[in-house]
RNA sequence: GCCAACGUAGCUCAGUGGUAGAGCAGCUCACUCGUAAUGAGCAGGUCGCCGGUUCAAGUCCGGCCGUUGGCUCCA
């Protein structure tokens, strides 16, 4: 009966997630549950999971701890854990369930709700030394299988009572915990690495970007090196668009009130908008919040016959919405965005011919950045609630398999989302990690049978009627200033030599050579790279030192020898010295990395 | 928006009630140098903003602004 309990809870334990550790963290959120009731006999403890290298567990308390409190919290961890409590495992009736935890309002939503669920199933409680909870488990056998020093309190936050911002607010602690000190280590050093990686700090290293309190919150400014990346992008994938077939338009950024009203897209997204500007027209005007209203107008300017779809209009179109203080942060999430946006209007027959394009696109450019590790996620509709997506059943289940069977025959390992589906179609969205591990969805591949509706929008068929033409939103960037904040911290700031702001530095050893020096600056000028010159009086040590810190891919150093022989002296970033060599020579060697790689996607 | 921490020179940070500091960056001068920091000197700050306590506030209290982490990988 044990080993039956103890099998059911190994049960719990998620897929890729060791064992130990799981046990290890579900127990040390246990024994952190004790210490913090000890210290505040007024906290209700909630809830507290492992999660991904760490753990928590949310309390009601009428005081949030100290970071002294903290300190008293770990240090009574550890005397508990040499106690070598056991993990005692019972089941428990509904009735003993709900007189146990009788003072805990929270464990008593719990165990109602687990009742409502589960029916006859009795529930199980853990408990170890003074400390029980309503638990599933499962835990190590005794508190003496952790080690006293591979445990760590990480952080204090608030979090809402089952996540929801209108019921009460609760004081969540952090913590990690390890099989052993070093692996603790390891983990509080990968993130200190990973703060060096952090493209807020890359950004200001490299002079990038910057924020100022007198633009506002969440709106970047590029500064010079940081708009030659994003210029260069951007060309980089409007080409690939033009070998695709699209367009290029552009659109103001405000538009007519009404122009959101009629998309639907005002007043649902009053909260995630700038407020509407006062005019002395009727309802003023709106700073665009997307494109597709833009497009689907310029989509509708003219007669469309079924001979002309499917039609592609693009545009790294600017948007503005008003996200909430607190979800702000460097690039990733901004109130002023580039979106690399794309509106394809085609036929039904063409839609999945069209996805598969998109998708791509955006395998193609995941692969010129070497984003090999990214996941792709089709969103699909919440199935217990039709009620909140507009359009018919017959499309919905249509988009929904025609984007299956494209990720499918694309043979992508696709993970499939209900519920994360746009009001209006499903999507396929491509995810990437950032420095600290948290996932960002950069490219995004949506079908929308909604706006065309709203719009009206048609094509004249070969029967001479109106048909209603699908319409597909795709941005495989996501948006610029999301997907470069990922980038500097995918390659730690050392852009790919195409990419790179600057790509070549001339430095000289002495005055002496600073004509020659120049001669070579405007030769590399002339050919097209990003190549500047340092002629200034200092040590070449410190010029080099400079450039690397600067993560430029090439530096060419000018001396005696150089001038001598008509010859450049290259170093690259790597740090290895390529040595001596003719301009030309030089030219041929980088002619490969100057252009992005086109062996992208299903090519 | 909510919870917590933080806000001092361009950057990184020290300074817990008694006349604002360091390193780096910058500027000036000297050095003319061979692959990650030459030396000396100078300059640089309404201590985020507003108010309060005090003989005295960067420091204590309150409000605001901003930044950072977090806000269902569900017993």
């Amino acid at each position: 009966m044990l080993e039956e309990l103890l099998e059911r809870a190994e049960a719990h334990i998620p897929k890729g997630y060791d064992p130990t550790l799981y046990k290890i963290r579900h127990s040390v959120a246990h024994i952190m549950a004790q210490a913090v009731v000890e210290r505040f006999p007024d906290a209700k403890p909630t809830i507290g999971p492992p999660i991904e290298d760490r753990f928590y567990y949310d309390f009601e308390m009428s005081k949030p701890p100290h970071e002294d409190d903290l300190a008293w919290i770990e240090d009574r961890m550890r005397e508990i854990i040499k106690g070598r409590h056991r993990f005692e495992v019972r089941e428990v009736t509904h009735e003993e369930a709900l007189a146990l935890f009788e003072d805990n309002p929270y464990k008593i939503e719990l165990i109602e709700e687990l009742i409502s669920q589960n029916g006859a199933t009795p529930l199980t409680v853990y408990q170890h030394d003074s400390f029980i909870d309503l638990c599933r488990g499962p835990h190590l056998p005794h508190t003496g299988y952790i080690k006293p020093n591979g445990i760590k309190l990480l952080s204090i936050a608030g979090a809402y009572w089952r996540g929801d911002a209108k019921r009460t607010q609760l004081t969540r602690i952090y913590g990690t915990a390890w099989k052993n000190r070093t692996q603790l280590d390891e983990f509080l050093r990968h993130i200190e690495e990973a703060k060096a990686r952090d493209h807020r700090v890359l950004g200001r290293k490299l002079e990038l970007f910057m924020f100022s309190d007198k633009v506002g919150p969440g709106l970047p400014m590029w500064l010079p090196a940081g708009a030659t990346l994003r210029e260069t992008l951007i060309d980089f994938l409007r080409n690939e668009q033009l070998r695709r077939g699209y367009e290029h338009v552009s659109a103001p950024h405000i538009g007519h009130l009404d122009l959101y009203k009629t998309s639907g897209h005002y007043p649902y997204y009053s909260d995630s908008q700038f407020p509407a500007m006062e005019t002395h027209e009727m309802d003023g005007y709106l700073l665009k919040p997307m494109n597709c209203p833009h497009h689907v107008l310029m989509y509708a300017h003219k007669r469309r016959s079924y001979r002309d779809l499917p039609v592609k209009l693009a545009e790294f179109g600017q948007v503005y919405r008003y996200e909430q203080t607190g979800e702000l942060g460097g690039l990733t999430r901004v109130r002023g965005f580039t979106v690399d946006d794309g509106h394809i209007f085609c036929r039904h027959d063409q839609v999945e011919e069209e996805i598969r394009d998109c998708v791509d696109l955006a395998l193609q450019v995941l692969s010129a950045l070497d984003f090999k590790d990214f996941s792709v996620q089709l969103s699909l509709r919440d199935p217990d609630n039709h009620e909140k997506y507009t359009g018919s059943e017959e499309n919905w289940n249509a988009s929904e398999e025609a984007m299956r069977r494209v990720v499918d025959e694309m043979n992508l390992d696709t993970h499939e989302e209900l519920g994360e589906a746009a009001f209006y179609g499903p999507k396929i969205d491509f995810k990437v990690r950032d420095a600290l591990g948290r996932s960002w969805q950069l490219g995004t591949v949506q079908l929308d049978y909604n706006l065309p509706e709203r719009f009206d929008l048609w094509y004249t068929g070969a029967d001479d009627q109106h048909h209603r033409p699908a319409m597909i939103h795709r941005a495989p960037f996501g948006s610029l200033e999301r997907f470069i904040g990922v980038l500097i911290e995918h390659c730690a700031g050392a852009f790919p030599f195409w990419l790179a702001p600057e790509q070549v530095r001339v430095m000289s050893i002495s005055e002496r050579f600073v004509d020659y020096a120049r001669e070579v600056l405007d030769k590399l000028q002339q050919d097209g790279l990003r190549a500047t010159l340092d002629v200034r009086s200092e040590k070449i040590g410190y010029k080099i030192r400079e450039a690397q810190l600067l993560k430029i891919p090439y530096m060419v150093v000018i001396g005696a020898r150089e001038v001598e022989q008509n010859h450049i002296s290259v170093r690259a970033r790597s740090g290895d010295d390529l040595g001596s060599m003719s301009m030309d020579s030089f030219l041929e060697f980088i002619h490969k990395e100057r252009f992005p790689s086109m062996n992208g996607g299903s090519d």
